[in-house]
Formats: C-alpha cells, sequence, structure tokens
DNA sequence: GTCTATACCATGATAGAC
DNA sequence: GTCTATCATGGTATAGAC
C-alpha cells in the first residue's frame, strides 16, 4: 500500500503526537518555568520515553520554542479574528482578556522577560521572532487607533503601552490572587482589566456618586 | 563575656564580609534570578573560594533568603520613614518610585512570583515571612488611607491593590524599556508610575487638578 | 520511532590541609 | 575561615538494540 493516504495518516499521527508533547510541554512552562521543567517530567507527561522526544525535537530549546511559537499563532489567530468594527480600545480589553483566561486555565507561560536562556535561544529563532514583530504591528496600530479615538492617553508612546499590556497578560499579581483563593477567575481578570486601563486611582465619572 | 572589645571586633569584621557577600547576590540574583545564578559565580564575585561561602551560609536557599531579608529590611526603612503627614496616596508613590529606583539601579531581584524554588523555603523561613507581614500591614493601612481620602477605586479590594504595587515594582515592561534605550530611567519610572496610578485611559481631567 | 542504558557535564555541597 | 580538591546528584543528550 504505497497510496498517498497512508502516508498523509502517518503525518497525521506524527503532528498529533507532536501536538501532544506540546500540550505538555505548554502546561509544565506554565506551571514551573523553563528551567525547572526537566525533559523526564515531559517524557512522563506524554507517556512516551524521553529518547523518543528527541526524536521529535533536537534540544530542549526547541521544544520550548515550538510550545511559544504554537502559543504566539493561537494569539495572533484570535486577534485577526476580532470584528474590525469594534471600536480599538475594546478590542485591546479583548485581548487581555482573553491572554487572562487562557493562563488562569493553566495554558499560558510566564514571557520570558529575564529568564535569560531561553530568551537567548528564541531571539535566534527566526520564526518565534517573526511572528513577535506580527504581534508588535498589529497591536500597535491598534493602539495609536486607540489613541486617536481618545481612549488611550496620549501622552504615553505607543511601545509604552504595548508593553504594558505584555507585562498585564504575565502579571504575578494575578498569582497570588488565585492563592488567596477568596476570588473566581472571572473576578481576578476583572480586577486587572480594571487596574490595567483604568489604573488605581478613583473613577473620575461617577454617575451615581461612590461613598 | 571574657573579652567584649575583640569578640565585637571579630563580629564585626564577620558582618562586612557576609554583608559583601549579600551585596554580590544581590546583584546577581537581580541579573539571573536564583536558578541561574551559581555558586561559583557568587564566590568570584566576592572573590573568595566557594568553600568559604558555606561557612558563612549553610545553602544557597539560605544566602538567597538573607539578600532577600536584607532588601526587605531596607525597603520597611525606607516605608518608617516616610512622613506622615504626606498622603497616603503620595506615600504610596514614593513606596512604589523607590523601588523602582532601586531596581534599574540593578538592586532588586524580581519578587519571587512564580519562582517554586525560591518561594518554598522563603514560606519556610521565619524571619523572612515575618518582615512581609509587617510590610503587608504598613503597606494595606496606607491604602484603605487612600481609599478614604478618595484617592483609591473604592471598588478595589484592599489585596488587589496590594498585589498591584507589588507586581508592579518588579513589571518586566521596566526591562523591555530599558532594553529599548530609548528613555532614560527616570522617565521609565514616570510611565511605570503613571500607568500603575492612572491607566492607560485618557487624562480624566485635563482642565481641573486631581484631589 | 520506541525503548533501556549510559555518557557527559554543571552545580550544590563537603573533606581535609593549613 | 580560607583554600584546593573532590564527591554526589540530577539533568541534557546520545548509543544501540528492536
Amino acid at each position: 500500500m504505497n497510496a498517498p493516504q497512508k502516508r498523509s495518516f502517518k503525518q497525521q499521527q506524527l503532528i498529533v503526537r507532536e501536538d501532544a508533547i506540546i500540550d505538555a510541554v505548554n502546561g509544565l512552562l506554565a506551571k514551573k518555568g523553563y528551567d525547572l521543567m526537566t525533559m523526564d517530567e515531559v517524557a512522563a507527561e506524554v507517556g512516551i520515553a524521553k529518547a523518543s522526544l528527541y526524536k521529535h525535537f533536537p534540544s530542549k530549546e526547541a521544544l520550548a520554542a515550538a510550545a511559544m511559537i504554537r502559543l504566539l499563532e493561537n494569539t495572533l489567530t484570535y486577534v485577526r479574528s476580532l470584528d474590525p468594527a469594534m471600536p480599538a480600545l475594546a478590542r485591546l480589553r479583548s485581548i487581555l482578556q482573553w491572554a487572562l483566561e487562557v493562563r488562569m486555565a493553566g495554558g499560558l507561560p510566564t514571557l520570558p522577560a529575564e529568564n535569560t536562556t531561553l530568551r537567548d535561544s528564541l531571539v535566534n529563532n527566526f520564526k518565534y521572532v517573526g511572528k513577535v514583530l506580527d504581534m508588535n504591528e498589529l497591536l500597535g496600530d491598534l493602539i495609536e487607533q486607540a489613541k486617536k479615538d481618545g481612549a488611550i492617553r496620549i501622552d504615553l508612546p505607543t511601545e509604552v503601552v504595548l508593553f504594558t499590556i505584555y507585562a498585564r497578560s504575565c502579571d504575578p499579581s494575578v498569582d497570588y490572587l488565585k492563592m488567596m483563593g477568596q476570588y473566581t477567575d472571572q473576578q481576578i481578570v476583572d480586577f486587572l482589566l480594571l487596574t490595567c486601563f483604568n489604573g488605581l486611582g478613583p473613577d473620575p465619572s461617577p454617575a451615581h456618586a461612590p461613598k
């Protein structure tokens, strides 16, 4: 049976397997971070031998890069799926909300801010860097549109707003609030959206007077 | 004691040496984080042999804990030094500003949000936990005072504000902005204070001064 | 491509001389 | 208390059988 179906089937098998590996990596990356994640754990989670991992991905760094790239692709897909008729600020809110919900569900590793090991390997990964640039452009356009709409402070440079939104998606206050166990995931997301876009200062437009 | 002067002098010598060690740890912790910091690096930075480190501190965890405790003590000292006549919100701003300036100068490790290894050892450290509780109480009182002053949103629980301020002190957007090299440290601090207390949204009252 | 077994190395921690 | 030299552990990566 040299039929093309079989070959395609095999490739599909491979993709499914590798997707399962990336799922495991994604969870471990979110739970422990890159340095504390070991290849033994990944192999155990997937249910295969450690050596088999290396048949799919040549190194731990490549494995983590694949997970980060898939995450970026998912995010790009979500960003592009948003209704262009929606105001820019509402779209930015939706994007951050989506990222936070994914993260609360255990699916989002904290971005490689200072994690030198992973960061250094990612900046040399053309595919990853390309996706990041795509994301920066999409969000940067949204931010500038929101500024024109008067929905975002004009005295903040676009890059500052962009990095702030990135930072909020992996804000540690979410972890602390979750550990307290006092609030639902949805409440925590709402708190973070509020502090991000409105700040800690008082609500300036009290339709009904607060006291 | 039999010879108080001599013993005291020796103890001073010891303290100076251990302070130098903690200086090195502080810098490395800020630069690389706990996991990537090695005892060899610490020893090299101080200029002593690795084995000598273990005469002063029994383990890597104890060493990091000592550095974190000293940092907390310095922060507590600063917080307590603030003029009680200053409005609560202004004091909170000053505290965050101080923390950010220390950090930009290379002296503040990112808080142990997800770094499980270090975190687990710190929560079992009575001295560290005690200082954290002291800090929580001091800042919590300030936050509640600021709420009464109408300077902080009343619909945000005090813990949310507290964790938000903690999170901002180690916000990764600072690192990203610093890497860009386009802004001075002071500008970056100002951006962060603005986004923290006023949010990304537009300045609501360009005409009249805020309270 | 999957397994078991292992090479190899980095690193935390210790031994023992001085 | 400082040093040099060493141990022990754990983790990435690979070899080789099937």
